[in-house]
RNA sequence: GGGUCUGUAGCUCAGGUGGUUAGAGCGCACGCCUGAUAAGCGUGAGGUCAGUAGUUCAAGUCUACUCAGACCCA
């Protein structure tokens, strides 16, 4: 008789590959995902389901996405399929950032040559006509980027802050902050090239070495010195300053100490004549003695000691002015370099200009925009700034007040357009003010009230807030939206209404802001509209346009305007972006969202690090270490992006390399087995007809049932707290300790030898259903495409998708403390079988473990579990031939491992001693005869 | 310089309120299997818990400082 007994082993199907082959795939299953409206199906589907809503923040539309951008949607996706596989309704509409310098400055290189070359002028509107275009093409490639990482959302219906709506309701939200007297005009020192005659952005300038001219200037004290210290009565002292920009003491109007800094006041006895103001000098006691030696002091007497904040208050004497020069304390001075007094022109510099509004002292800026002195200027007027150096040395040294002075080498901006250095100069601006409408104290209130992830945002937010100064929100560019305000070109009155802006934003609506740029000013104004202060008739408009980041900080409006969102609830569940975010969307989106709603925009915010290499350092071009996301899904696929995504704790910043991306690649193909080894398993059941009631399910099935179980319910508590890479170590530490290596390697044997429609295979098969139907769910958040296609096959329904479904409930009355407890020692008793093995193996006794028979002895309770489970259920759980049991008085358990007697069965390839007793099966056992003739034999 | 955070095996990570020989998975080494096979199984070797100094009977865990790194300010 010929019997091929291989065709009665039922080996797995192929139907799931172990190759992935994600290049390829995965842009097949998106097109499935497209065609299927996976989105707009889940949203019907679970419409009647409590409402998540997740709030993109918008990326800027300006090139191809790179590791970090990838990062954070694949975070925010997490997000959406675990919210909605919890049994959300989830809302995700994603966005761009349109707007701003890095796109204006792109286009305006672009057209300067072109332009030039037909001598046409470059003008705002050809500006915003050519950045638009720009922008549009890069939310057309990002929109294809993101989909292919496998991104859920509303992308059809992505939001842009360049859409007309959005553009009107930007000034719309200006609006209301003028209508709530917030907004307000002032001066603010900002970069100036005096060759474009424009301000600069900071990314706008190019610091280059240059050597200035560098002054200690002597500033006489005004107030009487006995007020610092006794021993200085009577005496003539004088504050020394310095200065690497002589052009700005015109415009001083303080001196700066360090409150806890030691300054000494000292009565120098010069060498050669230096310093002839006065006998005592105030400087900074650390710096002393490099300045005696720079000054050429052979000796001095230090007179008397204080810290800066003896000085607050006093006052001093501008070096030639009839000018009081405020003495101040402020935490920005440093002893790095100079005297530790420092020299303070509030029009003239950042740190100026904050202290000065602490101290009211106003930002004076006598230089006009080609970098030239006003009228107001004495001695200088009508001179370049930088020109006047020479001359205002020469001033200092002819009036006694120059110290000293030498050529300095440092670093200093210059304008990347004209290469020429820029300047502080102080110009008018449009504010926000933080305390107008107690905005500050609101924000630090609603902080409190918002769940922060982690939890110490809560801290950089808040102090974030105790120390910010007022919103500046213009900007002197083309590539925004402009404040709809007027001037009046007779008196120079700015009429700024709320009513006006709001009628502005109608015509921006139908328009665009470009509207701004193409219409008349008269088209905005009523026809009989007169200048408040002068009755003029004659208007020009403003040309500043607003911030980005009021731009952004309007975009929780979008979610009212998609009908997700109410005034009166926060616009957002969630708001989870990098953490730079603090300062900037955070930190905007709640100022306008507190100042339009009175609440904040989220209730949740979550931020994730930045992606590092492997030394946790950025990555950079220069460095060479850089990995871009296009290159990994070419080469890997998308899946590995997003389970690289779920393995580093995003709370901190994440590293990458290749090595890391290696190990990624090990556990993708852990997983994926996983998921082939269930799904291929399964290729012939159908739990409808085929399972096997739980409490019939053999010991083994049911304690891997109850794993999974206490898998689920892990897995699932940390989706819900936003913990992906817990679940990511729990699923695959679950795939290789609990499946791999003990169920599914047990379990071959019964799977492939039993007849297919056996009840012991198909118990197993019950067990194996459900644990692929669980692990599948709770994968599919991370590995959306390997999920859905796992997902496709054990359920044979190619039209649905694992995105549609939910993850498997936990279910309270399948927990089994004490089984569990049960498996714990039999799992400890394999271990220590498979240790005995080992011994055997290396000392080439056995290979295989079927090769073996094992003896175990042991006593007391041990004895009563092993022999409770039984000798020929632990043979299988062993992966041995035969197993004794022999109770000892001993507790300890004994093993010892024999050659398995009998022969080895050609089916099963236990050794048994059965082999050969059937006649019509003389190379199998009397197990494989049972069920070869169970299932096979005599075919029918 | 300031605010916030991070530094545990080659890699990614666990290690409530300080308490026995510091854990996991992967990788690595060695071996087994060849009916999950560009798979599977086993055994094993890897750590002065960034460093220094303290507090304590006792510190990866508390304190201070130092070093390195990140974000945001200046």
């Amino acid at each position: 008789m010929t019997f091929d007994l291989k065709k009665t082993v039922n080996l797995p199907s192929k139907d799931l590959p172990m190759k992935g082959n994600l290049a390829q795939a995965e842009p097949q299953r998106l097109q499935r995902w497209l065609a299927a409206d996976i989105y707009g199906a889940l949203r019907k589907a679970r419409a009647c389901r409590p409402k998540f809503r997740l709030h993109d923040g918008p990326p800027y539309a300006n090139g191809r996405i790179h590791m970090g951008t990838a990062f954070n949607k694949i975070l925010k996706d997490f997000i959406v399929k675990s919210r909605s596989m919890l049994g959300f309704d989830v809302a995700y509409i994603p966005g761009y950032d349109c707007h701003g310098l890095p796109i204006e400055t792109k286009v305006v290189k672009e057209l300067e040559g072109k332009l030039a070359a037909r001598q046409v002028p470059l003008t705002p509107l050809i500006i915003r006509r050519e950045a638009r275009a720009f922008a549009e093409r890069h939310i057309v490639q990002m929109n294809r980027d993101f989909q292919r990482l496998g991104v859920l959302g509303d992308w059809e219906h992505a939001y842009r802050t360049m859409s007309y709506d959005y553009e009107a309701d930007i000034l719309r939200t200006l609006a209301a902050f003028v209508r709530q007297g917030s907004v307000y005009r002032g001066l603010r020192p900002v970069h100036w090239s005096i060759g474009a005659q424009s301000a600069l952005a900071e990314a706008e300038l190019e610091y280059r070495e240059v050597v200035d001219p560098s002054v200690y200037v002597a500033f006489p004290l005004v107030t009487d010195p006995a007020t610092l210290s006794p021993a200085l009565a009577g005496r003539q002292v004088a504050i020394i300053i310095w200065t690497t920009t002589p052009w700005t003491l015109p415009a001083n109007l303080g001196i700066s100490f360090g409150p806890d800094f030691d300054y000494v006041a000292v009565a120098a006895s010069p060498a050669n004549g230096h310093g002839a103001v006065g006998p005592v000098y105030i400087v900074a006691e650390k710096l002393l003695p490099e300045l005696a030696q720079k000054f050429g002091w052979s000796t001095w007497q230090t007179l008397a000691t204080f810290k800066g904040t003896a000085l607050d208050g006093k006052v001093a004497r501008h070096p030639w002015l009839d000018r009081e020069s405020r003495l101040m304390v402020g935490e920005h001075v440093t002893l790095d370099a100079g005297t530790g007094a420092v020299h303070t022109a509030p029009g003239h510099g950042m740190e100026d200009f904050l202290i000065g509004k602490r101290y009211g002292l106003e930002p004076y800026c006598p230089v006009d925009q080609r970098g030239v002195y006003t009228d107001d200027v004495v001695y200088f007027a009508g001179q370049q700034v930088f020109a006047a150096n020479p001359s205002i040395i020469e001033l200092l040294r002819a009036r006694g007040m120059l110290v000293f002075a030498e050529d300095y080498p440092h670093s200093y901006p210059h304008c990347w357009r004209t290469k020429t250095p820029t300047i502080f100069r102080a110009t008018p601006q449009w504010f926000i003010s933080m305390d107008a409408a107690d905005l500050r104290q609101r924000a630090i209130a609603e902080i409190g009230r918002v769940r922060w992830l982690p939890a110490w945002g809560e801290e950089r937010m808040r102090n974030m807030f105790i120390n910010r100064g007022d919103w500046c929100i213009s900007r002197q560019r083309a590539w925004g939206v402009p404040i709809a305000a007027v001037r009046c070109t007779a008196c120079g009155t700015v009429h700024a209404s709320a009513d006006f802006m709001e009628q502005v934003a109608e015509v921006f609506d139908r328009e665009g802001a470009d509207a701004w740029y193409v219409r008349p000013v008269s088209d905005f104004l009523p026809p009989d509209f007169a200048c408040e202060s002068c009755g003029a008739k004659d208007f020009e408009k403003e040309m500043d346009i607003l911030d980005v980041w009021l731009d952004s900080g309007v975009s929780w409006q979008t979610m009212e305007r998609a009908g997700l969102a109410t005034p009166d609830e926060p616009a957002s569940d969630v708001y989870i972006e990098g953490s730079d975010q603090y300062r900037g969307w955070f930190n905007s989106s709640l100022v306008v969202s507190l100042g339009l709603r009175g609440h904040a925009p989220y209730r949740t915010v979550i931020t994730h690090g930045y992606v590092l290499d492997k030394d946790r350092e950025k990555m950079s071009k220069s460095l060479g270490n850089v990995i871009e996301p296009q290159a990994l899904i070419e080469t890997g696929g998308a899946d590995l992006l997003r389970l690289w995504t779920a393995s580093v704790d995003y709370t901190d910043d994440v590293p990458i390399s290749e090595e890391i991306l290696a190990r990624i690649g090990d556990a993708y193909r852990k997983l994926r087995n996983t998921l082939c080894y269930l799904v291929n398993n399964l290729s012939d059941f159908d739990p409808a007809q085929d399972a096997v009631p739980f409490d019939e399910l053999f010991e083994i099935d049911r304690w891997a049932l109850v794993e999974t179980n206490e898998l689920v319910r892990r897995v699932r508590t940390a989706y819900e707290q936003y913990s992906f890479q817990s679940a990511y170590t729990a699923l695959l530490n679950f795939s290789t300790t609990q499946l791999s290596s003990i169920y599914f390697d047990v379990l071959k044997d019964r799977l492939y030898t039993y007849a297919p429609k056996s009840y012991e295979r198909r118990a197993a098969q019950t067990a194996l259903y459900d644990i692929a139907s669980a692990m599948i769910r709770l994968l599919a958040p991370i590995l959306a495409f390997t999920a859905d296609e796992a997902w496709e096959k054990l359920t044979r329904q190619p039209a649905g998708s694992v995105h549609l479904a939910e993850f498997p409930a936990y279910e309270p009355a399948r927990a089994d403390a004490a089984l569990q407890a049960r498996w714990e020692t039999l799992l400890e008793v394999r271990s220590a079988v498979l240790k005995e093995l080992e011994k055997q193996r290396a000392a080439g006794y056995i290979g295989s473990s079927l090769e073996a028979q094992v003896w175990l002895r042991a006593g007391g309770p041990l004895a009563a579990t092993l022999a409770d489970y039984g000798a020929e259920a632990l043979s299988y759980l062993f992966i041995v031939s035969q197993v004794t049991l022999e109770s000892a008085g001993n507790k300890d358990l004994v093993v010892q491992v024999e050659r398995a007697r009998g022969r080895k069965c050609e089916r099963c390839w236990h050794y048994e001693t059965t082999v050969g007793e059937d006649p019509d099966f003389p190379t199998i056992c009397h197990r494989c005869v049972r069920n070869v003739r169970a299932g096979w034999y005599p075919a029918a």
